[in-house]
DNA sequence: GCCGTTTTCGGCCCGACTGTTTTCAGTCG
């Protein structure tokens, strides 16, 4: 997305000015990035129609940016940013990841030791050569080189399916104290990102000492690394950090809406505050030294004039507009799933890891679900037990006779039979017409040659969603989080032949979540259906769904986009 | 550099912690 590249753009001339000393410049610059992140459609389309004029409507884009814009769409570059990087060429992700360096002290280690990356900002650290550099000293040097040991032990950011348990651990012990009154999750796992820098707890209670003591010995703590009089920090043996906070009741609110974050979202809602001649901060919402109630996230957006907005929404993507305007749409919850139809069955592999047809249905009626649906894999994919036609047939009948089973120990429950079908280089589908159109349903998706040109898998995804018998395309854009990027393809035109045809998109519950938040929303938009499924291999990722359905909701998808929000009867109308 | 029913000039979110300082800059969220 061009809009994202030329965010980062200004980021970085953001940085870079930031660091020369440029006062005030660097915000123009950030917020016009953070502008044209949330921008739904792209600029290089609104610079092409509308030209210089359309681009400086757009919120915090003036002249000079509309300048940089205008070159970056006929160009590729940016003329002012190319010769910055030029004037101070490191690998500043790589940099910054170390805690406690920021921009000033990578100029500082550049200029007077020539560091660029972590290999040389490891040796010259090895060496002593830092400590005595202006502002810096012996602990600082000592902090940067256990910075750069985390970094090697740690994996970066971790999964959401991964912290979220972990976390949910910690907090029923910190609950379990008669110190802490009252606990939530805070940061990007309560908004529920895909990835989660570290954990995040808010605590009320009137005796932080004693509550900060247990969390720092909690099991799995590496070691302590900050520690304040209502705040510690603590590196984990898994390879995150744990921050905790501690406020008294009455800021519990507006210390919760701080430490959730986003950064971006809470940066309006100051403003916000400014506007009404109120200041916002995590100890409280106050106008002059009077402190409104601040007691609940409610109180806080209220006083703002605002309604209160899921966490999932706040990253300054337009929530803020809609919440003024009380105008936010009701968020797809994890009690509105009726089923799950992406599920994987040890049918004609009985020893196999996965669990039977059977076993699977309980499950599901265990979850409160109306209906599951078995959908093995198919003939071509060779990395797991795939079903031929016969076999797939064998499993129909077998579903049937499953079913009649049910109906007559009056279960209100039905077990639908489809399959995850592959979608061939040319775009064909490997299980015969006449056997998918005897299943309930067709799953097809993209498992062989990932590295496509662009037009060729587009057009391969579209001459799928064509097929007749295809119903839903499963993990529509192929990303992993964390381990495999999305293969080239063109979304939008993805999304005009779903709606055309009626395909439905899945949203993968597993550590695909796929489709991402942002591509949700892009589908909402254009009014093409949902599916949230969990691609469950063992029964116990049922659960999984529970991500599916916050990844939905960072998408800003309602009961109506999910079509496995239905009934029975309902969602059978809704499929091709 | 951008913006404006308190402004076309004068503002730009806020507070805590750390380490290097002797009153504050840098970093973090």
């Amino acid at each position: 997305m061009i809009n994202l590249e030329i965010a980062k753009i200004f980021n970085d001339i953001a940085r870079n000015l930031r660091i020369d000393g440029v006062a005030f410049k660097p915000y123009a610059y950030e917020k016009a990035a953070v502008s044209l992140q949330a921008l739904p459609e792209d600029v290089k389309t609104i610079y092409m129609t509308g030209g210089r004029k359309a681009l400086e409507e757009i919120p915090g884009i003036g002249k000079a940016m509309s300048d940089h814009i205008e070159e970056f769409v006929k160009t590729g570059k940016v003329a002012f940013y190319e010769e910055m990087k030029k004037k101070l060429p490191v690998k500043w992700d790589e940099l910054l990841g170390v805690e406690g360096l920021g921009p000033k002290k990578v100029k500082v280690l550049y200029e007077k030791l020539g560091v660029k990356d972590l290999k040389s900002l490891e040796r010259v650290t090895k060496k002593h050569l830092v400590a005595d550099l202006d502002g810096f000293g012996e602990t600082t040097e000592k902090n940067i080189l256990q910075g750069i040991e985390f970094l090697k032990t740690s994996h970066g950011r971790t999964i959401l399916g991964e912290a979220l348990p972990i976390a949910r651990e910690v907090l029923v012990k910190l609950e379990k104290l008669k110190e802490v009154e009252k606990i939530s999750l805070a940061g990007s796992l309560r908004r529920r990102k895909e990835t989660i820098g570290d954990i995040d707890f808010l605590v009320v209670s009137r005796n932080p000492k004693k509550v900060m003591e247990f969390f720092v010995k909690l099991p799995g703590v590496k070691k302590i690394w900050g520690q304040g009089a209502t705040k510690s920090s603590v590196h984990m043996e898994q390879g995150f950090d744990m921050d905790l906070r501690v406020v008294p009741a009455k800021s519990y609110g507006s210390a919760l809406q701080y430490f959730t974050g986003s950064q971006d979202h809470n940066i309006v809602t100051r403003k916000i505050a400014i506007e009404k001649g109120l200041k916002l901060s995590e100890w409280g919402i106050f106008r002059g030294a009077k402190q409104l109630p601040s007691k609940t996230e409610k109180d806080v957006y209220k006083a703002l004039g605002m309604a209160w907005v899921p966490p999932e929404m706040r990253e300054n993507t337009g929530e803020i507009e809609l919440s003024l305007d009380d105008k936010l749409p009701k968020l797809v919850e994890l009690k509105d799933i009726k089923g799950d139809l992406h599920v994987h069955s040890n049918f004609g592999e009985p020893d196999g890891e996965k669990d039977s047809i059977e076993v699977l249905a309980k499950k599901a009626m265990s979850m409160g679900y109306e209906y599951i649906g078995i959908s093995d894999h198919t003939n071509d994919l060779n990395v797991e037990k795939s079903l031929n036609e016969k076999e797939l047939l064998a499993q129909n009948e077998y579903i049937k006779k499953l079913n009649k089973k049910f109906q007559i120990s009056n279960f209100k429950f039905q077990i639908f039979h489809g399959c995850e079908a592959n979608i061939r280089k040319d775009g064909s589908i490997d299980v015969k017409d006449e056997v998918l159109e005897k299943l309930d349903y067709v799953i097809a998706g993209v498992h062989s040659l990932l590295k496509m040109e662009k037009p060729e898998m587009t057009a391969r995804i579209i001459k799928a969603m064509k097929n007749p018998h295809v119903d839903i395309i499963a993990h529509p854009t192929g990303r992993i989080v964390g381990q495999r990027d999305e293969y080239q393809h063109d979304f939008d035109a993805i999304l005009k032949v779903a709606k055309e045809t009626g395909t439905i998109l899945e949203i993968n519950s597993s550590s695909r979540l796929d489709l991402r938040d942002l591509y949700i929303r892009r589908a909402k938009n254009e009014g093409v259906k949902m599916i949230i499924n969990t691609d469950t291999h063992q029964k116990e990722q049922m659960h999984y769904i529970e991500y599916g359905v916050s990844q939905a909701r960072r998408g800003w998808a309602t009961k109506d986009d999910i079509i496995n929000t239905l009934s029975v009867e309902e969602l059978l109308k809704s499929l091709k």
